[in-house]
DNA sequence: TCTGGGGTCCTAGGACCC
DNA sequence: TCTGGGGTCCTAGGACCC
């Protein structure tokens, strides 16, 4: 928590709605709900006049339907939606280079950080009201809804109290009294299970939060959500505003119409997804060990299966194989609603044109040795597709996912005085298992 | 016509290692 | 005959957010 009201909260009003009413004069003043149109679609965004109705964020768009029949019902336009945020979160990097987005219409932006001549309240006031124009006037009239206070925690509930198109600064020494009577849900991560659980031991305000031990709390919710949570009571809350944060994660899901059983088609699916998550992980100059498979059953029940491989792979056959061997251990013969592919365990190790020659490196034959390893770890975790076995100066190394002519090592690149050194952690299990004999 | 898609973080148990 | 202890990695599931 700071002296001084300077870390600000922006949230765009009715986002993705707001841009349909922007680009489509038809639209203004009318109710207009994203989301998803189809059968099992819900609803992204709602407009202020769709919420008269009762339709919110998350709602099956078929009860949205019911309840506001007259609405503009539309499935999204994201690459526009892109440009606005794009534009709004530029115009905040031109005020502080901290700012950290949180989704496409949302930021926190540090105003310590940024050139500000007066943070009292009254300047920051005066600041916020200048930059909610300069937000209209980038993205032709779409409003946002700030909040400014001395924490995240602050500013992030100030900016929710006057929407649509606010504007709250909570002055520093408030913050208690400000949070005392609102229910636990406002604070942010205090979602229906966990004040379900805070309801159980009699919660449900912040003050009466306020009055549980840290100790019961961590026993009722566990270690970091007690902790984090009683010092939130209390309005501390020391978390920074942090600019640049690695993607530790990329996927891709489908919720289908009708829940599907044939194998074959599953598997198509599958490996239509492989490819779609390892060209977005090729974009972003990705690549990833541990892919996850994620199944909806026709019960909506979900479940996942992931599987680690001994090195990074940005290869949509490499992910596919693995993804489709995942789907093989689940009992999907009651139908399946949803089916999922994702990346994780992210690393931008380098993978790029360090074998130029890769087709004689692929022709090195595999040996028996590495065939047995192979089997080794195909009985104990996952097999593996396509390796193959490669030497160059710095020695023997695995190669995977050698589509398009690229190839991904397991190399460290190290930066020396005497310039760039390359090696093959040691302690690499993959390395270890299968290594082929040294010729010495 | 019940319940999206893209993420993050946490927990708990087991394997494995020293 | 009586079973350490800590650290790390992996997996599955769940809560939560927008």
């Amino acid at each position: 928590m700071r002296a001084e009201p300077t870390i600000l909260h922006v949230d765009l009003d009715a986002f993705f709605a707001a841009v349909e009413q922007r680009d489509k004069p038809s639209l203004r003043g009318k109710p207009v709900v994203v989301g998803g149109v189809g059968g099992r679609g819900v609803v992204a965004t709602a407009s202020y006049e769709a919420r008269a109705f009762g339709v919110h964020s998350a709602m099956p768009t078929a009860e949205a339907r019911r309840r506001c029949p007259n609405a503009a019902f539309l499935a999204g336009r994201f690459p526009a939606y892109r440009e606005a945020s794009t534009a709004v979160m530029e115009l905040l990097r031109s005020i502080s280079p901290l700012v950290e987005p949180l989704s496409l219409d949302e930021a926190f932006v540090d105003l310590a950080a940024a050139d500000l001549p007066d943070l009292s309240v009254a300047g920051v006031s005066a600041f916020a009201r200048d930059l909610k124009q300069r937000v209209s006037d980038v993205t032709g009239g779409l409003t946002g809804s700030v909040g400014i206070g001395s924490s995240k925690l602050i500013a992030k509930i100030a900016s929710e109290l006057d929407k649509p198109d606010g504007l709250v600064v909570i002055a520093p020494g408030m913050e208690q009294d400000l949070l005392r009577p609102m229910q636990v849900t406002v604070i942010p991560g205090v979602g229906p299970a966990t004040a379900e659980s805070l309801r159980r031991i009699g919660v449900h305000t912040v003050a009466e939060l306020e009055e549980i031990s840290a100790d019961e709390l961590v026993r009722v919710l566990g270690r970091a959500q007690g902790s984090n949570l009683y010092q939130l009571a209390r309005a501390q809350d020391d978390r920074p505003v942090v600019a640049e944060r690695e993607a530790k994660s990329i996927s891709v899901e489908d919720t289908y119409e009708s829940d599907y059983v044939d194998r074959k088609l599953l598997n198509a699916l599958v490996e239509r997804q492989a490819a779609k998550v390892t060209e977005r992980l090729r974009k972003a100059r990705l690549s990833g060990r541990t892919v996850t498979l994620k199944v909806r059953l026709h019960d909506f029940s979900t479940h996942t299966r992931s599987a680690t491989l001994p090195g990074p792979t940005d290869d949509g056959r490499t992910v596919a194989r693995v993804a489709r061997t995942l789907l093989s251990e689940l009992d999907t013969s009651g139908g399946v609603r949803l089916l999922g592919v994702g990346v994780s365990a992210l690393t931008d190790w380098i993978q790029d044109d360090l074998f130029a020659d890769t087709d004689e490196a692929a022709d090195d034959p595999v040996d028996e040795e590495t065939e047995t390893a192979l089997s080794a770890m195909s009985r104990r975790r996952v097999w593996l597709p396509g390796l193959d076995v490669v030497h160059d100066e710095h020695g023997a190394g695995w190669v995977w996912g050698s589509g398009r002519g690229v190839v991904t090592v397991r190399f460290e690149t190290t930066e020396t005085p005497a310039g760039k050194v390359r090696s093959f952690p040691a302690d690499d299990p993959a390395l270890r298992l299968s290594r082929p004999a040294p010729e010495e």
